[in-house]
DNA sequence: GTCTATATTTTGATAGAC
DNA sequence: GTCTATCAAAATATAGAC
């Protein structure tokens, strides 16, 4: 059961990937719950602590799922497809919510430092996977910057484009997310 | 020569980036500029304006070089390479705009319509040209729709990544990431 | 071209009745 | 748990002096 505080952090999610934290003031949120601003109070502290709760939470989510990854010892090819996975997963349950971790981070207060060291830390973790794969010749000998940075760019925004699929099966698009940035697009020779 | 007009939408695009056009208050950008936020509508009508001249022009920029690649008859693959070109040159010339041009936009008032045409043309022409590359062979048979995705979510996030190199070589850049983009990150088997 | 002063709206948040 | 009423601060923008 969906407690009232859930709901406005859900509903405010919504709110914030259509404007930006910013832009939605406490009357636009209280006005799509159906109440007026002051009622808001009584549930959560200030608009603030709703944009922490969101962003915290999905943060820890996606630290948790590659530390799981990273205890793991498979191949770091297997770890890479795991990861798209875990982006997929996440990314598909809170469409809403990857907006403000993607755009609003910077509107953190109290926690913004924990959250940027939640996030390098996961940056560096990726990079090792890619530098351990080009060392072991799993992946190519390209620049690894170039590898990370295009792979995460395009998890990062997979809740931009989630929503567009109607039918959503989360194991077969992460197969061929996985197939694309691993094999690229290129049409290999037979 | 660098008007002040140019020079105020210059340093609301870098405040614009750091925290979003709704967070940023024409005091803070009067600040940036050292003056008092009155004396910045001697040279600019409002902050929409701004955001307006920002976002439009870069827009327009990003069609134009689409239409000249279009117009080149190259081969997909070929076209595929100079739209990451494309991308690789405007972003690093203005990563600052591009920060609005990618979240801020649903904050146009009276150009939004006309913002959201040239944007879904943009992808419209990508998409063809990667159909295209399927059918002739010179792609692979994946998902088009994840391959368009995988590849718009990479250049749009140029932007974002391209600051933190510090000696930029745009050919150089552009060549890896396509290289990344067409062949993936796969170690193929000699 | 910039300033001070100010008008008008809107914001996040609180107090207290019901 | 929601309401009305309200506060104090901050927002965009204008008027007019220099």
């Amino acid at each position: 059961m969906e407690t009232r505080k859930e709901e406005i952090i859900r509903v405010a999610a919504k709110l914030f990937k259509e404007k930006g934290y910013s832009a939605v003031t406490m009357r636009d949120l209280a006005s799509a719950m159906g109440i007026k601003a002051a009622s808001l109070y009584n549930h959560i502290n200030s608009k603030q602590q709703i944009l922490k709760e969101i962003i915290i939470s999905l943060a820890e989510e996606f630290t948790q799922g590659l530390q799981k990854i990273q205890k793991s010892k498979k191949s770091n090819i297997d770890k890479l497809k795991d990861i798209v996975k875990l982006h997929v997963e996440i990314s598909s349950k809170n469409t809403f919510g990857m907006a403000s971790l993607n755009n609003d981070w910077m509107h953190l207060e109290e926690k913004l430092g924990y959250y940027l060291q939640l996030r390098a830390d996961y940056e560096e973790e990726l990079r090792s996977i890619i530098a351990e794969g080009v060392t072991k010749n799993e992946f190519v000998d390209d620049n690894i910057e170039v590898m990370l940075f295009s792979i995460l760019s395009t998890l990062r925004s997979l809740y931009l484009w989630i929503p567009k699929k109607e039918d959503l099966n989360t194991e077969e698009l992460s197969q061929q997310l996985s197939q694309v940035l691993i094999n690229g697009i290129n049409k290999k020779i037979d």
